[in-house]
DNA sequence: TGATTATATGCAAATGTTTTCATATTCACA
DNA sequence: TGTGAATATGAAAACATTTGCATATAATCA
């Protein structure tokens, strides 16, 4: 395994290493969405949405379909889920201590929410 | 799946977001490494892996263990290992195109090879 | 104790990512 | 054609990560 595929690795699981863009992916379970709809369900504002969509295409995780001057999203790959369910059995396990989740949990309440 | 959450596994797959990381991460597969054996194995100077297995430490994903001056380190969850083959999956599906990862590689040739 | 080896940490420079705001493009329809 | 709606892009500021170097700690051994 030579550094130019580990690189090449590390540059995908940086796909996933932003919260929106976790979001888009899991709103995408249910099939594809519209940048006006992830923009709802995720309350950012377009731009943000739009650039972090960007960034999703440009790792060829999502592919798009374009309706008038609509934009669907959907994911290329459904093994993405598969995944994330692994991730979230990881979770599950307490490979991050239950603690340290309680904890942001915590500081999260006491911040007022905050959307992405 | 809140803001909160995201954010949690947004960090976690930050982990996995660079390339020294996964490496040390795949050495680890066929068990505990001491600091050295892993500085060796990956060709970086002491300070990097050093600090990349804080990041490790302080991501939970790994344990250490003391002997004399010499610190092994392991992981914690072999779950983690699972992720990182359905990860592998999704590239022998080519999820990311063949193409860029050819680019790279061709890239990789031209210029010197670099340690990590 | 003093020297040596193994590992960790602090800090500043270099680099990369994210956000925000403004503007551009594309399509539809009156 | 002109206007509005949906999406994309550019650029600068704010922020986070990575690297390299120097130094610190901790254990071993002469």
């Amino acid at each position: 395994m030579n550094q130019v595929v580990h690189q090449f690795k590390a540059d995908f699981f940086k796909m996933l290493s932003h919260p929106a863009r976790l979001a888009i992916l899991d709103h995408l379970r249910a099939g594809e969405k519209s940048v006006n709809e992830l923009q709802v369900l995720l309350e950012a504002d377009q731009s943000t949405i739009s650039q972090q969509l960007a960034k999703l295409r440009s790792g060829n995780l999502v592919d798009t379909r374009k309706e008038g001057t609509t934009v669907y999203y959907s994911v290329r790959d459904p093994m993405i889920f598969q995944l994330m369910d692994v991730a979230k059995e990881i979770f599950n396990r307490r490979l991050i201590s239950h603690q340290a989740l309680l904890e942001q949990v915590a500081e999260a309440g006491r911040a007022s929410e905050q959307p992405i």
